[in-house]
DNA sequence: CTTAGTCTTTGCTCTATATCAAAGGTTCTT
DNA sequence: AAGAACCTTTGATATAGAGCAAAGACTAAG
């Protein structure tokens, strides 16, 4: 589809610790490299795969951002996640053969394209591979529950709070500040993610300001008292 | 641990259809069989597996009811799930080799235990087993996405006609009626699972009633009107 | 550079759901 | 069979967040 399609491996990947098994034989390694078909350019704003479309690969984020959202017939739309790079999508596709939901990018960016089949077919001779796919899937049914306890019983600051933190966290582990962040996303989009509506997400964020707990301008976040974030996410709402 | 552990395999199991893959050889069969080690009784009020546990096994309930829900330090605790016959639970462990959340039985049940390192092998073997293994947990996955739903943006009526259509419908499959159950849950749990009050969830049992949707007395719940209750879940609060 | 479009902030008001409280039912235990 | 513990319902009130509206701020396209 994409002309800037380019065959590559992924031993000399630096992701690859994110996204591959660790530990790997010079031999298991060869037939990992197998896995990548082709990488494959997003441009912000278009679909990676949408609901409804063949599943037929998992996606790996080389560079970029993503977000992956649902919707019903009634025009509703949850945002179920935020992916950034050494992440995988598209597992929601594989039991039913179809995507189930929309991936979109966030800003310019670039997949790997892994056939699932040939995972399959992998993971039956290299353990690890099986092992790693296993907990991938097992890593994201955890996340899923730690979201339904942040819908479920968390208030406005403390989900704001709570999806900062995460999302620092993850951006750091990639080398970036632990501070210091530029939100790839609306306000709305973190707010459906969230469960909140944009202006509370908005009110929210200026009343962390206010605290001096963090500094927003925009899509520019700065974290000043992480520990007094921290506090917010896991208050028993004493605070 | 509990004495009432007896060998069985799943050739001969009922449920097999639910739980296991279909279409097998008979030579495949035959390894399938090796899955389940022992089956194990739970009695009502009891844990199957509690977070921290050392993850060993995945548990297909044979008969029975249970729930999962995680818990924060601060106390606060969120229903992640109801599982009946011929579901699968455990997958959280994987990732971390730890259960991450409680599985609690809501009646007296018996679960199939499947040691997870006896999976992989065999699934490295039959290639519809892996299959299967990996739509289970993509199943998973896809629910927890539609929970995310309606925690994120459902209104109270919407999300309890979502869950008791869920519930009957699942019944149903089950053989059961599609009309009439009986609720193995409390309120409490049942709000903990729709991100609402015990309280609302009484009231909204009782608004239901008011409207003749349906029939309530205590646990024993009848689906009068499965069309309109339809229509509330999936309302774009016209209604 | 200008204009249009999108995103964000903030104020005001309203409402769905939480919270508190009390009474009535169930079911478990002894 | 009685008492205790738990669960459920219902009423009254409070509140967090939604909804609406308008004004700024930034971004992208011509």
């Amino acid at each position: 589809m994409n002309p800037s399609e380019i065959k590559i491996a992924c031993s000399n990947c630096n992701l690859r610790e994110l996204c591959m098994p660790v530990g790997l034989s010079t031999q298991d390694l060869e037939k990992i490299d197998q896995i990548v078909s082709i990488r494959k350019k997003i441009k912000r704003g278009s679909p990676l795969f949408s609901n409804g479309d063949p599943f037929t690969s998992l996606f790996a984020i080389r560079t970029g951002f993503f977000k992956t959202s649902i919707a019903t017939e009634d025009g509703r739309d949850q945002v179920t996640g935020f992916q950034m790079a050494g992440e995988v999508m598209g597992l929601d596709g594989i039991v039913s053969d179809k995507h189930t939901c929309d991936a979109i990018a966030l800003e310019d960016s670039e997949v790997c394209v892994m056939p699932f089949e040939r995972i399959e077919d992998l993971s039956r001779q290299v353990v690890s591979l099986q092992h790693h796919v296993h907990k991938i899937m097992s890593r994201e049914i955890v996340r899923e529950h730690g979201v339904m306890l942040l819908l479920g019983s968390m208030r406005a600051e403390e989900r704001l709070a709570a999806f900062l933190l995460n999302l620092v966290q993850r951006l750091h582990s990639r080398g970036f500040s632990k501070s210091e962040m530029v939100l790839r996303m609306t306000r709305e989009e973190i707010g459906s993610y969230l469960g909140l509506k944009l202006e509370t997400v908005s009110r929210t964020f200026s009343k962390f300001a206010e605290d001096g707990i963090i500094d927003v301008k925009q899509r520019h976040l700065i974290i000043l008292k992480p520990d007094d974030l921290q506090l917010i996410a896991n208050s028993t709402q004493c605070n």
